[in-house]
DNA sequence: AAGTGGTCTAGACCACTGC
DNA sequence: CAGTGGTCTAGACCACTTA
């Protein structure tokens, strides 16, 4: 009863090798694998394809495949965004990604809000608002996207958070000190394939298996107002996600 | 500078058709498309492959590719297992998917802890605890898998927990008459391929393409005791999680 | 029976890496 | 320059649905 396809079969001979630590370092090559498993080099190339899926693998194009040495970022919520953490002048990505993490292409600019974040922050179509843009790099990898958005009336030209480097604490601290401390968040959280400028700012080589998360993360003031909208383009092989509450 | 590959231009079209309205109900054939767009028929299905990992179609083997008109289920956390609603005597999941879904497949067993449930609820690897299985469907579809581990001296062999109905307000209002009410919870989540078996219970049709999102959640009690752990695979394409906190 | 999507081949070509 | 992964073809065959 082995109807199986044969790539799904191969993945799954290759995926047991990699749990019981037989295989490491560099896969074979497609061709290899192919010739030894006597199928087409396609069948082997999607078995490696699957287990990538899976974040059992990573690619290098031209250089080969990897076993992944398996370290997720925990991603921990809502500990990473309490009052403490940005309180203390702490960057938030610390507390998800340790001192391995770095931010990179910065953009701050004035935008037309889009129409999930003119939904959002209650404001028209199309208005101004402040936009923030920027990738979280750990180990030299990106492994994240953040676009943020904030109201203009509170964070205007002036302001802080115009700054490339919004200063310690974070956009969280500096809202604070604006009189617009938020108090509580909504994330709504999707998976699916990356879009074709993510793949690309992600290094994710090709659109086919690759999977993201998207978060998109509401920040709301004690008058209830929703004072920031960011979302999020995590590579999901490099997360896992944590959320704490009670009943 | 379009040096993108054909499945993702072609499919790029195709989802522009479709956000536009000027494609509804059922897609070209993997032929037409091929014919129609100069390319060989497995780039026209690898397009409409990456489509259906974004969620923008289905399709159903031997009758064609679907858009897809499927709402997504929106799952709420806390709000979904605040005490109120269990303790009102609803099922948990109606706070998910409304009167839409149905529960199949339910197995109630005696099985030896999996190292993940051993650690969580702090039993030895291997011994017994009670296993409760289930499938979720909406509208028909399977939605979800969900696999639930208790211990068995809290929820031992005459206990209703071992029923294969459990009666109204489900596993949390049984735990808490034995009191062992859950006050919080954490979930840890990650998006991923699915595997064999999950392909066939989800009915995804296929691996390469498709996402699950894995949710392990921990419910504790005021004693800070784990007393349930239950693992969740959810088709990726059929759910949007919410998740609400405070600073 | 005709049409559909899914798998698979045997090879070609391209882009990239690393020696 | 040899080896790697990624794309692509032109077709074959299979499993499945629909009528």
């Amino acid at each position: 009863m082995n109807d199986r396809p044969a790539y799904e079969l191969l993945a799954a001979e290759l995926r047991e090798a990699i749990l019981t630590g037989d295989l490491t370092g560099r896969m074979p090559s497609v061709r290899t694998l192919a010739e030894r498993h006597a199928v087409g080099t396609d069948v082997a190339r999607r078995a490696l394809e699957l287990l990538r899926s899976e974040g059992h693998v990573i690619t290098k194009h031209g250089s080969g495949t990897y076993v992944r040495t398996f370290q997720r970022i925990m991603r921990r919520s809502p500990g990473r965004l309490s009052a403490g953490q940005w309180g203390a002048g702490q960057m938030i990505q610390d507390a998800d990604t340790g001192p391995r993490a770095r931010q990179v292409n910065v953009v701050v600019d004035e935008t037309p809000a889009p129409d999930y974040v003119a939904e959002a922050l209650g404001v028209a179509l199309g208005e101004p608002v402040l936009y923030r843009s920027r990738q979280f790099l750990v180990e030299d990898r990106p492994v994240q996207l953040s676009t943020s958005h904030l109201p203009l009336d509170i964070a205007g030209a002036g302001s802080r958070l115009f700054y490339t480097d919004v200063g310690p604490g974070g956009t969280y601290a500096r809202l604070a000190e604006l009189g617009h401390a938020p108090v509580r968040f909504t994330e709504r959280l999707t998976a699916r394939a990356p879009r074709p400028d993510e793949v690309e700012r992600l290094d994710l080589e090709s659109s086919v298996g690759a999977i993201v998360i998207e978060i998109t993360r509401c920040a709301y003031t004690a008058a209830d107002r929703c004072v920031e909208v960011n979302r999020m383009v995590l590579d999901a092989t490099a997360y896992e996600l944590e959320y704490a509450f009670t009943a």
